[in-house]
RNA sequence: GGGGAGAUGCCCGAGUGGCUAAAGGGGGCGGACUGUAAAUCCGUUGACUAAGUCUACGAUGGUUCGAAUCCAUCUCUCCCCA
């Protein structure tokens, strides 16, 4: 069987690794149970976390084990690497209302069957420990001086770090040693802000029990000028489609620059290499294939096929023109708003395509808002219910944005 | 516990009585150019009507014809000492 370990290196995943030659080795010769941890945090997981789970897939795939672990335990303490301001403190409800969104993403990706893969909450061990006790038996293992020059407390040392999240980097560490005695678990995964986390694991399993640990980060998704992908105007990129619908994910996708879409379609898809590479090639208007390639393949692994086919339809229809048949987001605007006449800024602004009439105004002055295809300069402009009779009322904002307005 | 500094628009940050809806930068949005890219250029970025009005500079009161700017109290943050 291939070594996972250069798939994943092949693909770009790997920044850290604990120790190289040790895990590539170990890696080839037996089934290795490693873990991943998520702290639901948010009621959804996004695409950073996605990488992660790309990870698990190709590990299991390589007849590895993995334990997805829900941080039900850990998130009562908030993570407070590489952040700038503590984490909000989260009720026991709604973190366990998230982790259960959590599952069903995984269950996509990796085989749970015959204890092929397991998922577990670090609630189960953290919760109820007692402070004395784990304080004399883990505590004792950690020294400050070298907690305090960790990098990722970096920025809270100078915003500010609470003891409460102090606490993070022992329980994490703890939780690996739990796997470690209760699973065999040998190696902890991460992103590349968990390095610190990661190595107090390994250290902690080495120091208590003499096993060898192993650790590996992977690098966190950024574009080529170094700014963290998956971010967009609304918050993140979401996997759930409740909170970024799939034609939205297609087309962040569809819309990364150049540079970024080689590293992208390794990362984020199981394509192979060959054709990763060939895509990644393309140059000048031919990029734009590979493009599609990349957000069609990666919102068919969250969305499923045919979601992913009709935001590819979509987008297609919507940008060459024939936007009537397009499936694109329809707005309902109640009948009574219209009456006989409506305006275009009432239009824009009850229909919820801006914010205010202040915003409706500046688009349309600024020849930003096509309806039915036409661009509409005049903010006096009115329409009636007849306009909206053909259920093509289309509107179209800037360059990308399309809304199909129906009367309710 | 003692002392000091600070809180301004989405973010950073200037502004120390009227010329301030508040410089500058970042980001966002729109336009041009294009390949639904990047870079660049132009415009725009509190709200409502379209020429004013209203709401805004941590919170609440006060001084003044007039306050982001002065005073008081409060809240929060950071720094130094113990």
């Amino acid at each position: 069987m291939e070594n996972v370990y250069d798939v994943l290196m092949e693909r770009g995943y790997i920044e850290q690794c604990t120790h190289e030659e040790e895990v590539k080795e170990m890696l080839a010769k037996e089934p290795v149970t490693f873990y991943i941890g998520f702290d639901p945090t948010a009621d959804s997981l996004h695409i950073g976390h996605f990488i992660q789970i790309m990870v698990m897939a190709h590990m299991q795939r390589c007849g590895h084990r993995p334990i997805a672990v829900i941080g039900g335990g850990t998130t009562m303490i908030g993570d407070p690497s590489g952040r700038s301001d503590m984490r909000q403190v989260m009720t026991q409800e709604r973190i366990a209302n998230n982790a259960e969104k959590f599952k069903k993403i995984f269950e996509r990706f990796l085989s749970f069957e015959d204890g092929k893969a397991l998922m577990v909450n670090n609630a189960d061990w953290i919760l109820n420990l007692n402070y004395i006790d784990f304080m004399r038996d883990i505590g004792t293992h950690f020294s400050v001086n070298r907690m305090l020059a960790a990098d990722c407390y970096k920025t809270r040392m100078e915003k500010g770090l609470t003891f409460l999240e102090f606490n993070y980097m022992l329980l994490q560490a703890y939780d690996f040693y739990m796997l470690h005695q209760k699973y065999g678990c040998k190696m902890e995964f991460g992103g590349n802000d968990q390095w610190s986390n990661i190595i107090a694991g390994v250290e902690l399993i080495r120091k208590k029990t003499g096993d060898d640990a192993y650790g590996m980060t992977f690098s966190l998704l950024t574009t080529s000028e170094g700014i963290k992908m998956g971010k967009t105007a609304k918050g993140a990129l979401w996997l759930d489609p409740e909170k970024t619908s799939p034609y939205e994910f297609y087309q962040y996708w569809r819309n990364v620059a150049d540079a970024d879409v080689e590293k992208c379609l390794a990362l984020l898809t199981f394509l192979p290499m060959d054709e990763v590479r060939r895509l990644g090639a393309l140059e000048g208007e031919k990029i734009n294939q590979a493009k599609e390639v990349l957000a069609y393949e990666v919102t068919r692994e969250i969305h499923g096929e045919e979601e992913a086919q009709k935001a590819q339809d979509a987008a297609r229809k919507a940008f060459s023109g024939n936007q009537a048949e397009a499936d694109i987001p329809t707005v309902e605007l109640a009948a009574e708003k219209v009456g006989d006449t409506i305006e275009i800024l009432a239009l824009l602004s009850d229909a919820g395509i801006t914010a205010t009439r202040s915003e409706a105004r500046r688009l349309v002055t600024q020849n930003g808002i096509a309806v039915k295809g036409q661009k509409v300069t005049d903010i006096k402009t009115a329409y009636t219910p007849k306009d909206f009779e053909d259920g093509d009322f289309i509107v179209k904002k800037g360059k990308k944005v399309y809304k199909r307005i129906v009367l309710v």
